[in-house]
DNA sequence: TTGACTCTCCTATCATCGATAGGTAAAGTC
DNA sequence: GACTTTACCTATCGATGATAGGAGAGTCAA
């Protein structure tokens, strides 16, 4: 089962998530078509356990990363991190932050971890100084539009998402401006 | 020829914009699916002509903004404007801002509207002060993040796109502040 | 040992999809 | 009046995800 979910990424790198055929997918583990339903009740389900392996993926490299003692430097490395992992492999943050797929839903269990990874963002996102849900929404559709126009724009680039850090110092500094006046 | 347009703005309501069946389009304007193709030579084809007509009516629709003097006030203006125009129909946004239909690229032409737009956009913000290309790019991600989050975690609401005047200023006064250190 | 059960694979087939082949009748053109 | 073009048709293609039903091997209790 491991193994299909394996295959299924490999094929996804080379046609995309979207172009995944289970005809090719079963040739690639050697068995016919029909004979994958014995392990997903259909095409979704392979989804689904792709979205798991894939936010089990985003979950252990985020644990990797070694924060540093500076609330806002961990909050700049643990987003490099993020979108080191996005723009790294494009098929991989099309399934999982992308809502691509047509009929495709994440059931709950697979969501789960990405979950525990949005928590320890806004973890980090308070212990920075970014206390109100307003401004946290704000940063991390932020840090999702650099991704995403990086992604769609210049992939294999840095154009935007070099200005992470720039514009997480601007998001992080603006309620400390705001009380100001 | 626009009226099979309209048909499949309203199917694509209905399904989405990947969820047009051709047979469906063809019973929906009172022919069989064969005799599509003698107004579009591909599916593809359909979706450009749609694309096409999106541009126009989003070209339209900020044609018909009065801008503010105030530079600042038209930036904001402007992409009220834009988000207003992205929220209000989701399919018509996912067509035209989301690279999400398998292997549909749009044509040189039907892209055009599309840059002329862009251009305005780029334009305003010179105006209000944004002058370098990353500054630029900030925005515009900025903008697409606030709407993407919008669209996909709370569509009909308001909870990201409410702050697009508090950001667009944190955004204009950066330059500012840049300088002054 | 045997019978029942399950697991894993198969072949054959289904409905739906976008697309093509080839024909027909009306409308326009010279 | 002969020709072409336009706008439609029926029939069919190959590929897709999904289902039906069966074959063979393994497990396990009687």
């Amino acid at each position: 089962m491991a193994s299909i979910v394996a295959a299924a990424w490999k094929l996804a790198g080379e046609q995309g998530v979207g172009g995944v055929s289970l005809r090719a997918l079963a040739r690639e583990v050697g068995i016919r078509q029909p004979s994958l339903y014995e392990y997903f009740d259909s095409k979704n389900v392979l989804y689904d356990a792709m979205f798991a392996d894939g936010n089990r993926q985003l979950l252990a490299r985020l644990e990797a990363v070694e924060l540093p003692r500076d609330p806002r430097a961990a909050v700049k490395a643990f987003m490099q991190a993020l979108i080191g992992f996005c723009v790294e492999d494009v098929p991989r943050y099309v399934l999982l932050f992308q809502r691509q797929i047509p009929g495709f839903e994440p059931s709950a269990e697979s969501y789960e971890p990405a979950r525990t990874f949005l928590n320890r963002a806004v973890e980090l996102l308070h212990a920075a100084g970014l206390e109100s849900q307003a401004d946290v929404d704000c940063f991390v559709a932020m840090v999702a539009g650099l991704v995403d126009a990086q992604i769609s724009n210049d992939p294999g680039g840095d154009r935007w998402v070099r200005h992470l850090d720039r514009l997480a110092d601007m998001y992080l500094d603006e309620p400390k401006r705001r009380s100001h006046r």
